[in-house]
DNA sequence: TGCTCATATGAGCGTGTATTCACATGAGCC
DNA sequence: GGCTCATGTGAATACACGCTCATATGAGCA
């Protein structure tokens, strides 16, 4: 047991809010309905609510679920115009998380094994 | 409804298969425990079961659990010596995304709001 | 006003998952 | 061999999460 390095590396831990922003914000990309969303929002720029539910293959409410999740947590943007909501990726950390990922998965996917 | 965007967004959705392939490695990072895990290793280099435990203030068992999803998944590598297990961070993805996100987080901490 | 449509939301339910506890394995040491 | 220590694993429990169903809000339109 070597007390000096375990020491040293708790010293050098993030802040428990720190970590757990960091949970909070790779769960909100933990879920494939999720991800369809941000991936048709990728690529379709701005949509409502009913296409990108045509379009993901999901209900509309449990798009509207996601959705709000998205929203609270700043992942995307709405614009509403009468009775209809426009919602479009916002310009943050999690969009880039997604983009880099997405890039990789494409390209080379890692499997299962012990 | 606008059919014409539905069904090219569709067309340009990645597969199912990577959606969930995404979805499982998110998954991996959106656990606080795991995440405390990978940032000690990614500070201390290689440890042992109990010293990543005393580092990260969590049980034996806990972390002992957390590295075997973290190994099925080839985030992080064991070197076997004696009775002790040493575990490394592997250069996968999920250490590039996971660095990637660590830096961002210590820089600039995004909030909730509706 | 009364009706429909687009979206939002709350409750309830089923499922997955992290943690703990108890025990197993297996190396080092006497 | 018999003991202890480091780690691994299985079962059970408790919690969180996403889905669906029902309903609400609110815009457009007759």
């Amino acid at each position: 047991m070597d007390a000096d390095r375990v020491s040293s590396v708790m010293a050098s831990l993030p802040p428990q809010a720190a970590i757990e922003g960091l949970a909070e914000v790779f769960g909100l990309l933990a879920d494939p309905g999720r991800l369809r969303l941000m991936a048709a929002l990728l690529e379709g720029g701005e949509m409502c609510v009913r296409d990108l539910a045509a379009a993901c293959g999901q209900s509309e409410s449990a798009v509207s679920h996601a959705l709000r999740l998205l929203r609270l947590n700043r992942v995307v943007k709405v614009r509403r115009s009468g009775r209809m909501a426009y919602y479009r990726l916002a310009d943050s950390h999690v969009r880039m998380l997604f983009d880099l990922a997405l890039t990789h998965v494409t390209h080379d996917d890692g499997g299962h094994s012990e």
